[in-house]
DNA sequence: CCAGAAAGTTAGCAGCTACTAACTTTCATC
DNA sequence: GATGAAAGTTAGTAGCTGCTAACTTTCTGG
C-alpha cells in the first residue's frame, strides 16, 4: 500500500539550497549519534558511534563511508567522522523531530517520561515535516523537551550550550536542574522518584572522597546518589 | 540511538498463543495488501499484489515465499497466496493501526482526509501497540476511520461487510454513503467538492447507456460522475 | 485440442546493513 | 624509540528487497 518504493534513496521535497535526500532509518540515527558525539569537540570516533548504536565497530566503518559518499560526513581515516553542513542540518532536523515527538507524546497522550524516548526513536523516521510542524504548533512551539533538552528550531538553529552536571558542582552550591539524559528509562524513573526533574532546584550538600557518592538536597529531602547518576544530571 | 538492531527479525512482546514476530515494513504492507485482495474471495494473485504495491511481479514471488516460511501465508504455486490465521491477525493489526492513525491525525491534528493516508502508511510501521491504544482511547474508540472504513478492534475482530457501490445502484434509488477508497488524494478532493462523504445521502438520478456517466443528487445539487468514480463510492 | 497470450517463477544482480575474523594503524608506556 | 594494547579497517558472509531477463505454467479463444 505504499505510494512508492525505491532501492536507491530518492529525492524528496522541494529543497532550497541542497536537496533533502531520503535516508534510511539507520543513516538518520548515525547522523544524530555523530552530532551528539561531536558536541564534545572531537571528531566522532568509530568505537563511540558503535557503542552508542549497539553495533560492531566494523559495521560503523562501512556506514560512515556511505555517509561520506553522500556528502553528509567527512572522514579522516583512522581518525573519525565529522558532519558536513548538510549532515549537521539533517542531524538537527532529526533531533527536532525526536524532541517534538517526545513533547507531544508526553503532554498530549500521557506517555511517561521514562518510556517516551524509545517511541520517538522509531517515529522520528516515519513522520513527515508537515506532521512535526502540526505537533509543534499544537504545543505552542516548545523550546525544550520533557527531559530539558533544547528543541532545534525549524530553521535549523539550536541553543545547545554545554552545561555542568551535578557532579561538577562545588559542595554547598545550589543549582537548577536543566536537563538529563533520556536514554535509560530506569535512570529516569529513579530520578523521578527523587524529585529530580528539569526546573527543580537542588544543592550539593556533601561529596564523599575518592569519587564517592554525593549528598544532594532536593526540596526538604536529602538523597545520596552515585557519581554515575550525578554525571547524567545537568544543571544551570 | 536505537535500543537494539538485528539483521534477523527478533521476537517482541510477551505473546500469548503464537508470539508476535517483528516484521519489516515491507512484509507488513504485503500482509495488508493480501488481506484486501483476499476479501474478494480468491487467493491473492501475484500480479495484483505487485500492482497494488507498485513493484514488479518477480519481486512478489520472493517475498511471498519468505512470508510462507514465516507461517504468515500459504502459497499454491502459480495460484496465489492466502493468509494463515497468524497472517490475518497481523494484517488486521496493521489495518487497525492505519485507521486509528488516520482518525487521530484528522480529528486531532487537522489533517485533510485526502493526505492522511500517506502519512498513516508510514507511521503504521513505527508506532507501538501502546501508542495506538492511547490514540484509540483519546478518540473514544471510534468504529470507522475518516473514509468510512471499519476499524478492526483490538481483539482482532472487524465488521468488514461487502458493500454495494454507487455504480450498482438502480436508477431512482437512494442510499447513504458508507465509505470510499482512501488511496487517491485527487479522488478524495474531487468527492469532497461534490459533497460526497461518509454519512451523506444521495440518489442515483440517471445512468447513461453503455457504461456511461451517472447523474447523482446530493442534497439539492446534481452531479454527473464517471463510472470509475462511481465504483469507488460504497453505499449502504 | 492447441497456439499464443497472460501470469508466474527462477536466476542473477545490486545496494543496504549487520556480523566475525584477520589485518593495519595509532597510541601509550617504558 | 620499541612494543603491546587499543582502535580502526578490510574481506568475506548473510538476509532482505528490489530489479531485469529468461523460462515455465496456466488460461483463453478459435
Ligand atoms: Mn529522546
Ligand atoms: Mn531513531
Ligand atoms: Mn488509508
Ligand atoms: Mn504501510
Amino acid at each position: 500500500m505504499p505510494s512508492a518504493k525505491r532501492t536507491k534513496p530518492m529525492r524528496r521535497g522541494i529543497a532550497s539550497g541542497s536537496a533533502a535526500v531520503a535516508l534510511t532509518r539507520q543513516a538518520e540515527d548515525y547522523l544524530k549519534t555523530i552530532y551528539e558525539i561531536e558536541r564534545n569537540g572531537d571528531a566522532a570516533a568509530t568505537t563511540l558511534i558503535a557503542a552508542r548504536l549497539h553495533i560492531a565497530p566494523a559495521s560503523v566503518s562501512g556506514m560512515v563511508r556511505r555517509l561520506a559518499r553522500q556528502g553528509l560526513v567527512e572522514v579522516e581515516r583512522y581518525r573519525g567522522a565529522r558532519l558536513t553542513i548538510r549532515g549537521r542540518r539533517r542531524a538537527l532536523q532529526m533531533i527536532r523531530r525526536h524532541r517534538i515527538l517526545e513533547s507531544y507524546l508526553v503532554t498530549r497522550l500521557h506517555f511517561g517520561w521514562d518510556g517516551v524516548h524509545e517511541e520517538a526513536e522509531r517515529l522520528e523516521h516515519a513522520v513527515s515535516p508537515d506532521l512535526i510542524e502540526r505537533m509543534a504548533a499544537a504545543l505552542g512551539h516548545p523550546a525544550v523537551d520533557p527531559h530539558g533538552a533544547p528543541i532545534p528550531r525549524a530553521d535549523g538553529t539550536v541553543d545547545d550550550m554545554r552545561l555542568r552536571t551535578v557532579g561538577d558542582l562545588a559542595v554547598g552550591r545550589s543549582a537548577r536542574v536543566a536537563r538529563m539524559s533520556d536514554r535509560d528509562p530506569a535512570l529516569l524513573r529513579y530520578l523521578g522518584e527523587l524529585g529530580i526533574r528539569p526546573g527543580v532546584s537542588l544543592r550539593l550538600v556533601d561529596r564523599a572522597p575518592f569519587e564517592g557518592p554525593l549528598t544532594v538536597a532536593v526540596g526538604r529531602m536529602r538523597h545520596i546518589i552515585g557519581t554515575a547518576v550525578a554525571r547524567q544530571v545537568y544543571v544551570r
